[in-house]
DNA sequence: TATGAATGAGCTTTCATTCAT
DNA sequence: CATGAATGAAAGCTCATTCAT
């Protein structure tokens, strides 16, 4: 967590800082990512950095917050009112209002990204966490969903996860290496081509669940 | 590729050279891997490092090499007789012909797995022409299906390139994270639990493409 | 340009750092100039060095605007206030007063006149510029001195600018060569013979030219 | 000097290693002219090279030798059978004769040209006999030439020697400059305008000479 | 005589971090 | 709070030279 200082700062200041490392580590990833590089970016004093930061890594967590934040107002926003969805149109809504998400902030987006999907796969402490916590939230849908009758009981829920997981991850990335070359990204996200592509990826999952949930069953 | 000068060297020095290698990648990535650890690690002088190879990048495309040489080797053997596979059973035993030979090696795998999975997805130009390796592989496999009478014609090749590139990352993954913490990973990998996973992912995925065939195909 | 940080410096200490550069170039050329024995010398650490300068050539440039810079105060001040001097006399009143001005700051005047006069004619791109530079100067003042009507307007104006190019380049050698070999550089300079060698050399220029401006047109 | 053992060597294998060593002189100076690479580039083994050589200056000071040998041996052959010249024509002729010779090995001049003539100035110790053997040619010359009473005795001879000296690098480097651009270099050499350009610098140089002898006499 | 593996000091440059002002 | 000078370890890499075979 930044430390106090850095919150009493006016906003913009607090945003040109934000942006610059957003750069960073969009750009080098969080191995490669330059201190040196975000405080010249930033236009404030190294010696500031650290009454602001700990070290890289609390930038970016800062990141990580920031994203969620963000992210979880913007899926608030949006909830459908209506609740007739089954689990399997709330995981479609979920992406689809993901990849919409991506497209309002792509450049912190792929930030994250770049460094969760990628390094951080194998960092093991430091990112665990996060990546765990979407993890948990998938777990608490399913469990939800067998709760409420949508998803038959026998159901193996860490392999479902783990396929939903998959599937984020792929379509995520997906939109960082297509979606980036664009120039109207949002515009490319709402594209009929892109929903298309999105649509077939999803179905693919979804029958390939239902066909085999008698065999997607556990055994423990 | 190394100088002529390693490849001179008694085997058992290029051994540790080696190994010396793979463990920094696969516990440091390539970015951060450091060559001064590496030749610490070797006991070799600095000297001699550069005088067996070009650079950290030389290194790392001969543990490339090392791990495809000895994969085609492995697959070699292991290829079954009888080939009257469709290709969703063919890229089944590819699967799992796969894992079975990552418990081989798994620190290597690790390595190479780390880095062109992980850093390697955005690093483009270093790496980028040994992920489209597997991409050509896969391509060709299913344009074979076709032209063989086994998949529908209007499938949309490049989408389910993509869809079993993302599993076999998936899976990849999954042998990296869980594999590695087991003490006998070949026995992990052979046990009936981890066979139950990956079948049931290879269903779902199996299941999903011939389910939704009418779906999953190319307008263009 | 060196960075803002090097001019943020107490004077004494930027010239304890430039001392120390100059004593460097001078010592062992642009090429065989070690950084290392820049800061040993200097007293400060490696990593000041790289906040006060880009890199190596950062510095040597520095050198060069220094010389180019105090150069131009002393022939400011020294200039003639009767202009009733003509092209050659004015070009003997340059070299002497560059005789002068190099006897005030011999060490920088042989750290620059080394590389530039030395390795700087092979290394082309870093050096060129300045190079150009005196030529440029050397053309304008021939082209001035056709326009006044004191040089026949036939005359071959690069030729000319080539042999006294020469000339500067021949007598700077000279007295970097002998010049530090004498204790008292300036009294050498003001010496009796110092200054009939130079006299007699300028006379064979002049009187050269003179002597065969028929011969000395271009055909072009 | 060589050892024996390159004296021994093939003759063919002799010239290998000289035309790398000619090359990188040629190419980087003498300072950033790197061993590794004259061994590379020979194809003999780093080893090897130690037997033949003493160091790197060893080698530069084969280079030297040959030079002058072939050079000696080529003014042999040209020598003018009526030696019915001045010195002034003599020098001329010495000047014409030293550039067809270039013509004949120009990257060999080019290598100890770039050496002597750029950063071997500053030198001192190592390469300082080298350019005192043209001093003393010169002098010698030129009171060979008092000696038979083409020169008047009074005449300073060090300044003359000097003059001389100016214009041989002056014209050396003008060779080595414009000459190394050419395809045909001895077709450049001797075309109508660069031997235009040399005779132009020569008169003004002995036009200079002339008329100021009497200026041009030493007081000691 | 020939080899080439081995070496370690050296190179330029970047890094995250501290601390006196 | 803000500053930015100072630092030394570490990075990747090249060097001339030695020496056992």
């Amino acid at each position: 967590m930044p430390k106090q200082t850095f919150f009493n700062l006016p906003e913009e200041k607090r945003k040109t800082i934000v942006n610059a490392a957003i750069y960073e580590f969009a750009e080098y990833g969080f191995e490669a990512a330059s201190i040196n590089r975000i405080v010249a970016n930033s236009g404030i004093s190294k010696g500031s950095f650290y009454q602001y930061f700990e070290d890289k890594l609390d930038v970016f967590k800062h990141l990580i917050d920031m994203l969620a934040h963000e992210k979880m107002e913007f899926f608030m926003d949006k909830h459908p009112s209506s609740t007739n969805m089954d689990t399997f149109q709330y995981y479609r809504w979920m992406i689809k209002t993901g990849m919409e998400f991506n497209s309002t902030n792509p450049r912190l987006v792929q930030a994250i990204g770049r460094v969760l999907l990628g390094e951080g796969m194998y960092y093991g402490k430091d990112f665990e966490e996060y990546r765990k916590q979407s993890t948990r939230a998938l777990t608490a849908m399913i469990q939800q969903a067998i709760e409420r009758g949508e998803v038959d009981p026998s159901v193996d829920v860490d392999l479902a996860v783990m396929i939903m997981e998959t599937w984020n991850n792929a379509i995520s990335t997906y939109f960082l290496n297509e979606g980036m070359k664009q120039r109207d990204i949002m515009k490319w996200v709402r594209s009929a081509k892109t929903q298309e592509v999105i649509d077939k990826l999803l179905y693919v999952m979804e029958y390939g669940l239902r066909k085999t949930e008698s065999e997607f069953t556990s055994a423990t």
